[in-house]
DNA sequence: TTTAGCACTCTCACCTTGAGAGTGCTAAAA
DNA sequence: TTTTAGCACTCTCAAGGTGAGAGTGCTAAA
């Protein structure tokens, strides 16, 4: 499919008139608003043929033309300027990153945040994580009787907090002692490396390696860390979610954790650090985002930590400025990540 | 306002019709529905009475009542049944939490789930949080450069984990002796105290716990501990939120932290544990919520640690259910935190 | 005090209608 | 060959009209 460049200028044209609008968008009014050299007459050939190419779709027979999937697939594959974030508002947000206290949740959630307001959609944001659990530290703190926090913490900075109960009391002393012995001796180790230490030990350090390794298998089962979401409610603005049973779809994915799992899984997954995806009205195998299209994006280091972000709005927004700020927030945590975090 | 049995009976009845249907109720399909010993005309003439005590209401002229807010209030106040959750239910709730991972933060999503399925309605639950930051471990762990990271344990078992940054390199094992004199010294102090030990240590002694002051001083401002928010979507199948504005204003209230914090602030946070606190319509003071109402209740040990869950729905809501599911969600809530977090 | 009966009111679903916007096609102009 | 003016046609949408249905208040009798 070989389109003119009229052909481009005008598919161009109805897609942003039809992100301003949301509605069909006809000759006429398009050669009115636009001021263009030639008739609706012919634009309205070109359209016909669009069309043809399944780029334009027409509601009904004499509404105007709406955009299909494929066309907006061709829009972002071809004819979207990567623009770039104008500089202040860069500025802006890697001034919030610096104001905001040191600390990856607040950075997270900051992201989060950000994206949805640059973009008025739904954002989402998980936590850095290391597809290898590889031990840093171990920390464990009397609570009660038998009842023990362990804290664990990854190279990475990946920090697992949990109640453990032991078959017996035991002093703080006691534990400080096991958990020194153990952070000296699994410092840099993978759960397999710890499994093998496992007969040094006596019988309570016994007891809290298995502990220590069943956790670290489950973090490293799990595909992603903590999901930080914000927006949902931007997304309810837009006219395409009028009926709010279209919305509740939509954001129900973005709600059930092992859904958006999945969707990550599928997609953003296999993209580089630095890479965006840009998966449009579901692509056919998300019924819940026949109206969405999400933007997403991998940061964190491609050797160690890396993490997704995303957004999700109507399959109408405006792609150049959303894919500029996923991009940017998705390097600026990559940068945020790398220096703190790195090993 | 002193209602007869049967302008109670009938204004029960009034509102679980309307409850069920969302629908106006009338007369005569009220006495067919539950072949009430009287006629539609006795019907009238009771709702007449209730309308003129503003419990009721109508659309218009002809059509059927609808409880007002004041009738919802007198509803919840007076008339609705305490049946406590059935058997079953609250069997499997409890038997979801023992198979949970032994891990705060899990039970308190759990919690938010069990809550949003349970109302089919959104819900909130915040963390565990104590009015006073009192010491009890301190963690620093080297990562790179003079990047540190601090891990604080309060009692109680909050746990805060943030990057600081040293004025020079120190090594891992001058940060664990650090980390365990600080420990030591301070355990079971709160800011004050700590404070006054600040003489005894040395120049990066000292750095530390200005640090950890200022953290421990941050964590006893903030009023509530992380939120966590479940079945925001469950609210987008009432239908008076069909137009999803009126949804949108009602869930932004949940999203912005700091809305939410204030509401729960200027509610619930004067309750005691084991209350519960019906909110409906927004009393007046919450415009968003005007078509919702939130039940809540604060769960935890009254004198050390405390949080707030709750739910959103529809004013429209089936409040005794919702109200025995938040009361022994709770419940459930306070044993778990007293048994393992307790001092 | 309760109820049957009645006149009245209001909504809602349904239909019709006309304006408006858009289309495709054709024939003439460039 | 490409572009454009013109025209007949199509479809939506808002506005207005209509009747069924449900509900009400009032009155007079039980």
């Amino acid at each position: 499919m070989q389109l003119t460049d009229r052909q481009k200028l005008i598919l161009t044209l109805i897609i942003h008139e039809h992100i301003r609008t949301a509605q069909p968008v006809g000759s006429k009014s398009l050669v009115e608003k636009y001021n263009l050299a030639m008739s609706s007459a012919t634009v309205r050939n070109e359209m016909s043929a669009l069309t043809d190419y399944e780029l334009l779709r027409q509601p009904h027979t004499s509404a105007g033309r709406v955009p299909t999937e494929e066309g907006y697939r061709f829009f972002v594959g071809n004819l979207v300027q990567k623009s770039g974030l104008p500089t202040n508002t860069r500025r802006t947000i890697t001034h919030q990153f610096y104001q905001s206290r040191q600390d990856i949740e607040q950075w997270l959630r900051l992201a989060a945040s950000v994206l949805a307001n640059q973009s008025q959609a739904a954002s989402l944001v998980t936590a850095p994580h290391a597809e290898k659990a590889i031990f840093k530290h171990l920390e464990l703190i009397a609570t009660r009787g038998r009842q023990v926090l362990m804290v664990l913490v990854l190279m990475g900075g990946e920090i697992r907090q949990q109640f453990i109960s032991l078959s017996e009391p035991v002093s703080q002393d006691r534990l400080s002692v096991i958990a020194a012995q153990i952070s000296n001796m699994c410092t840099r180790c993978d759960v397999e490396k710890i499994s093998r230490m496992r007969f040094q030990m006596d019988s309570l350090g016994k007891d809290i390696l298995d502990i220590l390794i069943a956790e670290m298998t489950l973090i490293e089962e799990s595909t992603t860390g903590e999901i930080y979401l914000d927006g949902m409610t931007n997304v309810l603005s837009e006219p395409e979610f009028a009926e709010s049973d279209e919305a509740r779809q939509a954001l129900h994915i973005l709600e059930e954790r092992s859904l958006l799992e999945n969707l990550l899984a599928s997609t953003v997954m296999n993209t580089d650090v630095g890479g965006i995806q840009v998966l449009i009205g579901g692509e056919g195998t998300w019924q819940e985002l026949r109206q969405c299209s999400i933007v997403l994006a991998r940061y964190g280091d491609p050797n160690t930590l890396t993490g997704s972000i995303g957004v999700l709005g109507p399959i109408r927004m405006p792609y150049d400025r959303t894919i500029s700020t996923v991009r940017f927030v998705a390097n600026v945590l990559s940068d945020l990540v790398t220096e703190t975090l790195a090993v």
